[in-house]
DNA sequence: AACGAAACCTGCGCGC
DNA sequence: TGCGCGCAGGTTTCGT
């Protein structure tokens, strides 16, 4: 589901929520999602933050951090406690005002860590991630994709060079500023890579604002459900017309994902 | 260093 | 109706 936009979104939700309540039980219903160790280390525990960076949400727990992350395909739920359990619903935490917050996730891809306060954001996952488009510095951005050899589509996509940006936006953003996704990222020039990274915040301080986007609904919460508000204009529109040029968008593989583009528009 | 393929999972839509 | 295939907003791992 989420690019940094649908997280972003989704973390502001829980802050309203949860903020300030403290975690009773936690009920793991799927293994492989979270540790019998992390649950009882969190069960007692008061969250008192919940922050975003990149995708990645963190929970804050004094002294530790959980740190969630949603994948493809990944939902919070708020429910009842009495409520029968979902299919998909593989950890439940159960707070302190009586309801139960509810990790959804239809192909268990989602993942928790737990990481001290002291020092989570310098060991992994965290300390891979890049400045997101909204505090990254152009010219530092410039002189690595100088240093890589790789496709920007592929480098958009790399959460070592710059967070947040997932294959929706990736496609987006390089629409926007004329880009070919197949450009080698050693020939992008100074001033294309400032025009990706404008693009990229616009396009995604929109998305934030339209409440995540954008190809299927998506819930962020029991009943506020993402609105389609965010218009694609080449993203799953294979054989569709560019709204710039009337040209065809096309449907290529780029690093393993789908990438749509219009040739005339986005030369390489 | 970079690429492709596979893996982690499930469900949906499509053609036959 | 059923079956097999390709596809999905993400990331990691393994071989070349």
């Amino acid at each position: 589901m989420p690019e940094l936009p649908e997280v972003e979104t989704v973390v502001t939700v829980l802050k309203r929520r949860i903020l300030g309540l403290t975690i009773q039980n936690i009920d793991i219903y799927y293994d492989k999602m979270m540790d019998e160790d992390t649950k009882t280390l969190l069960i007692g525990k008061t969250i008192s933050d919940i922050t975003r960076q990149g995708k990645y949400i963190c929970f804050h727990l004094n002294p530790y951090v959980l740190i969630s992350h949603l994948r493809m395909e990944g939902r919070y739920f708020f429910k009842d406690i009495d409520e029968p359990k979902l299919k998909h619903e593989h950890v439940v935490f159960t707070l302190s005002d009586g309801l139960s917050l509810r990790y959804h996730d239809t192909r268990k891809f989602g993942t928790f860590d737990l990481r001290h306060l002291s020092d989570y954001k310098v060991v992994p996952p965290l300390s891979q991630l890049a400045d997101e488009p909204f505090q990254i510095d152009p010219k530092a951005l410039y002189k690595t994709l100088k240093s890589k050899h790789k496709a920007i589509k592929t480098a958009l996509l790399d959460q070592s060079i710059i967070a947040g940006i997932g294959n929706i936006y990736a496609d987006e953003i390089l629409f926007s500023t004329r880009i070919n996704p197949h450009r080698m990222t050693s020939k992008l020039t100074q001033k294309d890579t400032t025009n990706v990274v404008n693009a990229a915040i616009l396009i995604l301080n929109q998305a934030i604002l339209s409440g995540g986007t954008t190809i299927r609904t998506y819930v962020s919460e029991l009943g506020v459900s993402g609105r389609f508000q965010l218009k694609l204009m080449v993203h799953q529109r294979e054989g569709e017309h560019c709204y710039v040029c009337g040209g065809s968008i096309v449907r290529e593989v780029i690093n393993g994902r789908s990438s749509f583009y219009c040739k005339t528009c986005q030369k390489r």
